[in-house]
DNA sequence: GATGAATGAGGGTTCATTCAT
DNA sequence: TATGAATGAACCCTCATTCAT
């Protein structure tokens, strides 16, 4: 009794892990008119198993954007651990940067917005980030004045923007990033590499 | 007395104007979620109406965010004129910012890709901010590696992804303006105003 | 005064036949699916101008149908003067086969259906058929037990038929006509022209 | 009581059973303009289901018709077994009048024209058709200048204008077959039984 | 009389969600 | 628990018809 329900269970786990990465990929490539079905499909599964795992559609973006903060606020606990304080957040942004552009789930939150779990995990975020910024402002790596939800803030923007692109070399998102690390700096600007890109 | 001889066009006119302002408002809070009856609604007009005007709801989307760019083009060709090249490119965007966040359209490009009219607009507000650049760059006033476009690309993301956010203080965009205008400067950094953001 | 009035009926006059010859046109591409608007815009007046003229969609088609009777009548009306009652029916048959496939609006007929004006003229051209019939029964040019109607109805669907075949030869309608006509005679048949058709 | 086992499957089946006769029925009465809501509502079903069994109203149609073809193909088929070629091929016309004058789709063809299932089934029917007449033509029973689908088209044909007429005695099909089996034949005429029609 | 703007019912289609199996 | 059939609301769009000018 106990090992047919256990498989079961085991079997059921596995779905939630495919749904997941299912919803994530078709999440970001369509955002919310990506269909239940889409994800469904892409899964392997069918239909009413999205529903019996996730209650909604809200629901099932909310974990998925949860996650996506816990994702991130693994990278910033293990950061922190950092010896030089300035060199962790420019790498923790270059990091996130590059895990925001492989799935952009910004433009999903406002579909999270009230949901308590999803709550938490953001405040999980920006408590990680705030100690990485503060850190390197004691270090004097960075402007005293910018917080970490500041920065998430236009990390997030110029990753979804670079992603609105038509014509995106490789060094776009280098390029905004330098501007971001220069205006966060209590000096000077860095060299911009790779073509300028020709349209809005 | 005289001038509503000519009624009846005054009329289609108006309903032209009414839509217009109906759309920008639905589309600009529900993007492409936004229906068209809805905008009908708003506008005071029978959704058979709308189609009257334009023929899909992209053409309808491709004159509400092709006029956006023609204004903001007129207000780059205004400074222009300006005797302070720096300035005037830190006063574009700053006004760009404004209509920006009062109604943000720019997620909306995708939709109107390919539209031979929005893409007119758009490389005439390309031109307008390419010139104000280059200005600015001669003028020692930014960095000479970035390019019009860049700085519009960024200026876009900042406001929309600050309108994602539930608390945004009035503040929340001038900040996160001037970390990226001193990204932009060759030299050092500005103090930041307001309160801090706590959310992403 | 009277000038002016008249000079309004005659544009009236000329729109009607403009109207007219539009409806057939379009009625005949597309059947009922013919919009009144492309055939206000063939005609080159306004889609309002239609309904001055024809109080509904229905009453316009029952007024280019009842032209057709009309027309068909008439060719039948010259042929009862021929001196080869036999001839005259088939000549009758071939034009009339003709002319509907140039502008095929017989499954129109349900349309107009209970319309007294149609009604008439679709008696007189029963009339007309009958009397080529019976004259062509009492030279013992075709089988005694037919009437007009019967012959009309078999051809209008021939015609209709062949038109709904994608490929079809130029012989096609003749081919069919001819095991028509056999069939009509009191005895044998005759040679079939042109390839043979491969598809219903 | 074995067999409600497997209901689920079955109920699905009966529905697209309903369907497809609710579908018959609409398109044979109404044509292209029978609406999914109407077919919807003559199966007892929603809106929705039709769309989950035949992803658009063409795909619909093209089953309908296809299966029509499909069962004529059945009916030559079977009588291709006879030892009776001639009467063989009069049976067929006569059983084959029968079905479509019970449900005329014969016009619904052009909708169809390109989907290959359909063609396949209507390459089956003329294949079928050829055979029959074949055999008739061997046996001195008919001309043998016609094809099978010459006769195929002038049954529709007839069929058809029989369906438009509005007072149609039962032995109005039976006169125009008559007069096709007339005309197919080398000799003579037979008597035409039953009144004869008043109406286009 | 002519125009063309406005209306609104209706059509095909999609999709989140429910539920019987 | 998983399935996938069914539902029905919502969407974009078309078109006959009305009516102010």
């Amino acid at each position: 009794m106990t090992l047919p329900a256990r498989s079961l269970r085991s079997d059921a786990a596995r779905n939630r892990e495919l749904l997941l990465a299912a919803a994530e990929e078709e999440f970001s490539k369509r955002g919310m008119d990506a269909s239940i079905a889409d994800v469904a499909r892409r899964a392997g599964v069918a239909k009413g198993t999205v529903f019996r795992h996730f209650a909604t559609k809200e629901e099932l973006v909310a974990v998925v954007v949860g996650g996506h903060f816990v994702s991130l606020s693994a990278v910033a606990g293990k950061l922190l651990e950092s010896a030089d304080p300035t060199g962790a957040l420019l790498e923790f942004l270059t990091v996130a940067a590059k895990q925001l552009q492989h799935q952009d789930l910004v433009f999903l939150q406002a579909v999270t917005e009230g949901d308590p779990t999803v709550t938490e995990c953001r405040n999980q975020l920006h408590a990680g980030t705030n100690a990485l910024v503060d850190r390197a402002q004691e270090a004097g790596g960075i402007r005293s004045d910018v917080t970490g939800p500041d920065i998430l803030l236009i990390l997030c923007a110029l990753v979804h923007t670079v992603g609105l692109q038509t014509e995106q070399s490789p060094d776009s998102l280098q390029r905004h990033l330098i501007i971001l690390f220069d205006g966060l700096r209590p000096q000077g600007a860095s060299p911009l590499p790779g073509p300028v890109p020709e349209r809005l």
